[in-house]
DNA sequence: CCAGTTATTGAACAACTTGTTGAATAAATT
DNA sequence: AATTTATTCAACAAGTTGTTCAATAACTGG
């Protein structure tokens, strides 16, 4: 084996004991101690590939969201040269397609982090990234769907229905497929949420 | 001063020292010693009054939690007796007020609890919380606005939009009243979000 | 006002985690 | 086979944890 597949592959074990170790006891009650021991490591191993536990998630999470970025924006400039409803709502069936797709294939990890034993930040992090790739739109169909609701509170509704349901995606047992989210995620729009909250 | 008073008084100062701490390096990076050289109380006092930090973050919590649901509830049975529509959204808008007027009364503990630094776990207990109040309204109104997507869907859109437009009025650094954020509860509930998001 | 109860203080304790270092061993490279 | 690189293991000081205890301070009831 070479020495860079040699750093690879002790990483990973660490990264998969890390990732375990959310999901059992939470990020803040995990030790360094605790992952080397459960990747069958020693503590200064550790120490060569991470300065502590914190660049250890953040570099996890640097690439999940560079590769969430790859996604979401591939596919997002394509609309401009479209015309028809139909051609648009393809469109945006395939970025939420492509999207979920890769978080698919990195759900355990994902649950992990979006957990409330994971980090919170990180949730906030991918909110932002949403954020900055559909402001454009946003912002623009605003006023003709909103009621006057402010811009502020309009955009936490959508960006917030559109991520915690993703997180509740991926915490199910017997998840839909992907494609079968994408669906519901179109669907998802059309939905009033309060309307479902009254006395009547 | 009596006993009962100096401890009430004691006990208030270290509350107060903690939730700062909260605000300025986050619950989990906050120690027992923090809190005590905050508070200027020696920490042999603090162990006498809690057993560790996270009892003291409950004790606060159970609290909040306490008053909330009894804000919820007064008004919860009233739309039985009702009959107009113009009835029963006044009895929902009541609901959302005296809750509302209860929680920014506590705003700045509500929203360091709130915040990623905070707990996000009594942030799920309160979406737990009104998830068992309002369960019967969201069931009944299923299948009538939903256009069929799956209910666990539905709640986690109903509940996360209600509950982080909160979150995200607590985070204002000049919120609207209590009431106009109520008025805006009530308005948000005939916007579907993902509207907003398209590629138009 | 005094004696008894209760609260606070400050110091000490062992156990644990942290991040660092260095020497020995093991594995890959050339 | 010699060199570079990765891993291991042990030791280190510093900080936190929760507990204990004796001394001090503050309230309480008579």
């Amino acid at each position: 084996m070479k020495q860079a597949d040699r750093n690879a592959k002790t990483q990973q074990i660490i990264k998969e004991a890390f990732i375990d170790l959310i999901n059992e006891k939470g990020f803040n009650n995990l030790t360094v101690s605790d992952i080397t021991r459960a990747a069958g490591v020693s503590r200064g191993t550790f120490y060569v590939h991470y300065t502590d536990k914190y660049e250890l998630l953040t570099k996890i999470e640097d690439e999940l969201v560079a590769n969430i970025t790859h996604a979401l924006s591939e596919n997002l400039d394509e609309p401009l040269t479209k015309h028809t409803a139909e051609e648009i709502s393809g469109s945006t069936y395939r970025v939420f397609n492509k999207a979920l797709n890769y978080v698919d294939s990195e759900r355990i990890t994902m649950r992990a982090l979006f957990s409330p034993n994971g980090h919170p930040q990180f949730f906030n992090r991918i909110k932002n990234l949403v954020d900055v790739l559909f402001t454009d739109q946003l912002t623009a169909n605003h006023g003709r769907f909103s009621d006057a609701l402010p811009i502020d509170y309009t955009k936490e509704i959508a960006l917030n229905s559109l991520l915690n349901i993703v997180r509740h995606w991926l915490d199910k047992d017997n998840p839909e497929t992907p494609d079968e989210l994408a669906d519901i995620l179109m669907r998802s729009r059309f939905i009033a949420p309060h309307e479902l909250i009254t006395f009547e």
